[in-house]
DNA sequence: AACCTTTACAACCGCATGGAT
DNA sequence: AATCCATGCGGTTGTAAAGGT
């Protein structure tokens, strides 16, 4: 296929952009907005590639962007997400909104890995090198097991990229859509200051991060408060791809109490099952998921849970749009005020926070504990996760 | 001061994907 | 169905600055 390679035409310019450069993008872009990257070019009077006046925006010159030294938190939170999703730069990047894929990329190469590296800690695996950092044995359940929380973790990620897709093309004609759009979207307008959870010490990786973190700058343990980490799990932005895995999912009585619980302080996670018994699901909604998923092969019974057991439950048989559609639905009923936000009110509507704000500084306060919490429950021989006791 | 090496980061390249025609 | 195009992604490279000898 013979593909035009913009970069290969001759005369154009490569290499650093100059100042003028940048001030003829900004200026058109300011005028004319973002996008026809390939005619772009000639039309803000550039000797670039259109592919290069990408890059140079998405990466440099766009607003927003966060440049200078990375926080702990934020180097914590690359780590914790490398260990989760490995090299997903883009993936990681959701969870860091202010930085770019390349900016992590490239903290990762030239900081992170090699710091790991320097604790005896290979920066592919996440797990020790040696048994210097008092680690127990890593073996073949642990490999699989940090298998399992990457495959669950990306379910996650996945099922709220899916809903926030979905609610987006459906939001106009369908209130319950827009419902869906409201618990997910805003991810912009959650307010900085907004404070930390104290993440669990169960991070043995982290937690020896930190030690020599707070050693090089004499900074305390896990600061909770003040750093501008936002919630990841808002804004996300990731294909769907078909994911390899089957399994059963089933629920007991005490765990879906449990389960249950849990859904009403976080987005985190929960099942479809659950959400069938304790919602009044709206007909409109109900009959789009029956149609787009398989909702009626749930079962929440007896035997394994998911809920208390994720990996296992998806190593099994269950089918993976279950669990998908589990998280995505949880997103959807997990505003409080479900009629306010049927009959259509403004919500966050111009950087404010109103209906369903303090869901929303919930579920940033819940992120964490959320996912430590059922990776410590799950996955006790983790790699990564284990009860520091 | 000159040279070499290392570090940090911007930018590039090739490939994949999805939509339009 | 085939092709083209725009865009996104991740690996890699180029190069300026900093540090060491």
């Amino acid at each position: 296929m013979g593909r035009c390679r913009c970069c290969e035409k001759g005369g154009l310019k490569k290499g650093p952009w100059t100042p003028e450069d940048d001030q003829k993008l900004l200026a058109y872009i300011e005028e004319h907005g973002q996008g026809s990257w390939r005619a772009l070019p000639a039309k803000a009077g550039l000797q670039r590639c259109g592919k290069s006046c990408r890059l140079r925006w998405t990466n440099y010159l766009r607003p927003g962007i966060k440049r200078g030294k990375f926080s702990l938190q934020e180097e914590q939170t690359i780590i914790l997400l490398h260990a989760l999703l490995g090299n997903r730069w883009s993936a990681i990047a959701t969870h860091l909104p202010k930085r770019t894929d390349n900016e992590i990329k490239n903290y990762w190469n030239t900081h992170l890995k090699k710091r790991l590296t320097k604790m005896g800690i290979d920066p592919m695996t996440h797990k020790p090198k040696t048994e210097a950092l008092g680690s127990r044995r890593w073996d073949s359940k642990d490999a699989a097991n940090l298998s399992h929380m990457a495959q669950w973790e990306s379910a996650r990620l996945e099922a709220e990229a899916r809903l926030v897709r979905e609610s987006k093309l459906l939001a106009v004609s369908n209130p319950i859509q827009q419902q869906v759009m409201i618990s997910s979207a805003p991810v912009q307008n959650i307010n900085k200051t907004l404070a930390q959870p104290a993440l669990p010490p169960c991070l043995d990786v982290l937690k020896a991060w930190q030690e020599l973190w707070s050693k090089s700058t004499g900074a305390g343990i896990f600061p909770v408060a003040g750093d501008d980490l936002e919630s990841p799990t808002f804004k996300l932005n990731f294909s769907v791809n078909a994911f390899p895995i089957e399994s059963t999912v089933a629920l007991t009585e005490n765990q879906v109490a449990a389960a249950l619980d849990f859904a009403a302080n976080s987005s985190v996670t929960c099942g479809v099952g659950i959400i069938k018994e304790v919602c009044e699901m709206p007909e409109e909604l109900k009959e789009r998921l029956d149609n787009t998923m398989s909702l009626q092969e749930m079962t929440y019974t007896t035997e394994s849970a998911w809920f208390a057991d994720p990996f296992r439950a998806m190593s099994e048989s269950t089918p993976l749009s279950n669990i998908v559609e589990g998280f995505t639905d949880v997103l959807a009923y997990n505003c409080d005020d479900k009629n306010s936000l049927l009959a259509g009110d403004n919500i966050m509507e111009n950087g404010d926070k109103t209906s369903c704000s303090g869901n929303f500084e919930e579920n940033n306060n819940h992120y964490w504990n959320s996912i430590l919490n059922l990776v410590n429950a799950s996955s006790s021989g983790s790699p990564v996760f284990y009860s520091n006791k």
